[in-house]
Order: C-alpha cells, then structure tokens, then sequence
DNA sequence: CTATTTAATTAGTCTTATCAAAATTTAAAC
DNA sequence: GTTTAAATTTTGATAAGACTAATTAAATAG
C-alpha cells in the first residue's frame, strides 16, 4: 500500500534527481526533516517494491512506477497551490506549505474539477510546470538570474517556492513568474544585481537573484 | 500529541452520543470499521489524556477537552462539505466522503477563509448545524419524517448524510433540507408515505422517510 | 598508499494503531 | 438464581515510521 509517507519520498526523490543531482540518503534525510538510517531503511522498503532502485552507498533513482506515483503527487500539489491562490485567495508564500498536505487526499474527482475551474493550467503560482495527468511534465531548465548579464532582457519563468520569506520579499518587489525585466548593473563578486521592471530600478542580492529563473524575452 | 485518528474518534464519539445514546465499543468499532477491541485500547488512550471519561463495560463520554476538538473537527467537516459543494461543483453525495479526509488537514487560515467565502453559514448541505469557532452548536433534533401524520404541512431541516447512494436518491426525488412539503397519505405499519411538494407527489418508503428530518413549517 | 573524515548502513528500541483469540463481565432467559 | 448469550476487555502479535548509537564503506588529505 502506498502511505502518505512513501508519496512523499518518491516526490522529494524525483524532485532532487530532476533539479540538483543523485538523491543521496543525506539530501532525501535533509529535505524530508528525518535522521540518515530513516532514509536508508525506506530506501529498501521502496526498493523492495520497485519504486526506486537503490545501489547501496550510491544513492538512489526512480523507477518507472516510482516516477509515475512522484508525477502525480507533484500534479497534485502543483494544481492545489493553483487552486488556493487563484480560487481561493491564499497568498502565493502560504500555498506551497498547505499543498504539502492537501497533495495526498486529492481524488480523481477534485483533481479534475480543480483542472477544469483552472481552465488546464500549465504552471503553478511559483511558474513551475504542473505535469499532465498522463505523467508528462516539461524539464526546462532555466539560468538563474545571478547568471544574467548587463543589459539583457529576460522573463522571469519561475521561482523557488520552499522558503516562505523569500517569497513575501519576492512578491514585495514585484518579482513573480512572467513578469519581464532588464538587467541594467551586475555587480561583481556575488555582488547585487539592479534590474528595471515598468520603467523603475530594483536591487536585489545575490540570494534572491539565484531563486529567480529567467530565460530570454524571445523565447517567450 | 492528537492525531487524526483521535480526531475521528472524538468526532464519531460525539456524533454518536448527540444523536443517539450512549457511545459503547461496539458502536464506535462500528462507525470507525475497526475491531472492539481496539476501540478499547483507544478508549483507554483517550481516557488517560482525559479527553473521554471510560467506565468499563459502561461506555464513554466526551471531557470539555474532547468536545472542543470535536467540535472542531465537526466545524471543518460541514463547512468543506458545504465548500465542496457550492464552489466546487461537487455532487452532494460525493462531499462527505471528501470531507472526512480534508477536515484533518485543515488549516485554521484556510478555514476562515472558506467561512467568508460562503458568508459565515449555519448549516452543511445535508442541513446538518455548522459549530461556530467557539464550540457552539445547535441541538436541535427534528422529528422523522416516517413519524409524519396525513395532512401536515412540513419543512425538511435534515438529511441523513451517511449513505451516499441515497443522497442520489433524494436529490433525485426533490427531498432537500428546505424544503416545504405536505404529507397527503401515511400507509400503516411503516408504509409508504405519499407527500406533496411543489404540487406533484412523490411516494417514499419508510426507510427513507426515517433519513429525512422534518420541522412544522411555523418554526421556520 | 595509509590515515582521517565523511557518508551510509545496520542494529536495537519506541510509538501508534491495528487484529485475532482468549478471558471476563454484564445482561438476558428460563 | 443459575445458565446462556452478548458485550467488553485483555493478551500477544504485527506493521509502519521514526530515533540513536554503533559499525562499515567511501572519499579525501597528506
């Protein structure tokens, strides 16, 4: 039977393979808030039903039905932090922690309510892509706005979600998903980074600059 | 630490002694599918974190303690239902279901805000009373419409929500809480029941004009 | 290439909630 | 008022997840 608890390892798995690197036991420990012989003992558990494939000391990767479970649970979360901010009102630094809860009660049925009240919404509040139901989700990765150059002119396509400061920061200077911008200085060493939006200037640090993924205005 | 699991307990612990009688293991087991003999063990949990008082072999009833959460959890269950149901679309055979998952998980912002959302309601869509946020709730029981006699004009306050394959049939027939009715024929020994509503008759068994609450129509 | 540090695993224990079967208490029948 | 039946409790086991401490493997420094 798949727990609550297993969804929850399989979607942290799957979001560490496809943004970072290998799902270690100590990066699964640290994001899942649980001692290292946690993870290991529910690594063989998920390894003994074939939803992960562990190489012991090595780290761990989904398989076909593991990623097919984590897909789902993202859809999930993904549509309900949609859902709560746009439906409901909730703001965007709140969603991400309630849809952690919401995620694992969702049925079919209210899944595909909320899809349709959204209208098949491709991304959620944070810009990350909401997968289909069929398990597709689009993998594009994007620069970072610390990378950004002098002078460009980029869309902000997504930011990072987890820290619930940040983003009432983010919100405050106006950064959110589609919103475009002109890098006018970059500072070097890390340094801040100034950026135009509707004709006036923000500084944000190198912090904040590394949460907000941008890609070209043309790519749009 | 209370669990969602004792949440339910003292919910179907409340739910019980309101409507019925006294809460025993053999009911509780019943309403929670689960053996009786962990009810007892339960029973014994619950009794040490004094949130119910266990006489053994007597049954139990709820602390203060108990009832507050109870009726918390009463309050989140009626008002997802009614949420459920007049914002989502969903069906209201379908909203209980739903609800008895959602009202654990329920965040005290998410609840405030559904509770503006749908203008502070009183009743779920079953017509059942919504707590307010301090644990209060009316106790009013209405009568069964299968103790209706021939000629009186009615008001349906309640539905029975448990059974959701007669929650269709209701809907099916009309039978809503709010609705005004007049009983036109009373068949004996637990006979059909012919009532009137909206100048077309409709006749029930005695099965489901037990699951239909009613009130004389001047108390409205 | 050994020594040390770091990461991962194993071992043993705990808590919560469940069950089935046995034992006990209460209620009902005669 | 015994005897039988029904309800309740007790007992012992199990499964899921979690922790800490001890052990082992891998990676890194020198």
């Amino acid at each position: 039977m798949i727990t609550n608890i297993v969804e929850d390892y399989l979607a942290t798995i799957y979001r560490v393979t496809s943004e970072n690197q290998k799902s270690t036991t100590t990066i699964i420990a640290d994001k899942m808030r649980v001692s290292r012989g946690t993870v290991t003992s529910m690594f063989k558990k998920l390894a003994k039903s074939e939803l992960i494939t562990h190489v012991l000391y090595k780290g761990v990767s989904l398989t076909a039905t593991g990623e097919k479970i984590a897909l789902e649970i993202i859809r999930h979360h993904r549509l309900i932090e949609l859902y709560l901010q746009n439906s409901m009102g909730i703001p965007w630094d709140k969603v991400h922690e309630e849809a952690d809860k919401l995620e694992h009660i969702l049925s079919e049925e209210i899944e595909d309510r909320i899809d349709e009240l959204l209208n098949n919404p491709t991304n959620d509040p944070h810009g990350a892509p909401i997968p289909t139901k069929d398990g597709h989700v689009s993998n594009d990765i994007f620069r970072r706005l610390s990378q950004a150059k002098k002078g460009e002119k980029l869309l902000i396509k997504r930011v990072d979600e987890e820290d619930s400061e940040k983003l009432v920061y983010l919100a405050d200077k106006g950064l959110y998903p589609n919103t475009a911008l002109k890098v006018t200085n970059v500072e070097p060493f890390n340094g801040p980074i100034t950026i135009e939006i509707d004709n006036s200037e923000i500084i944000v640090g190198n912090k904040i600059a590394d949460s907000v993924f941008v890609d070209e205005m043309s790519t749009v």
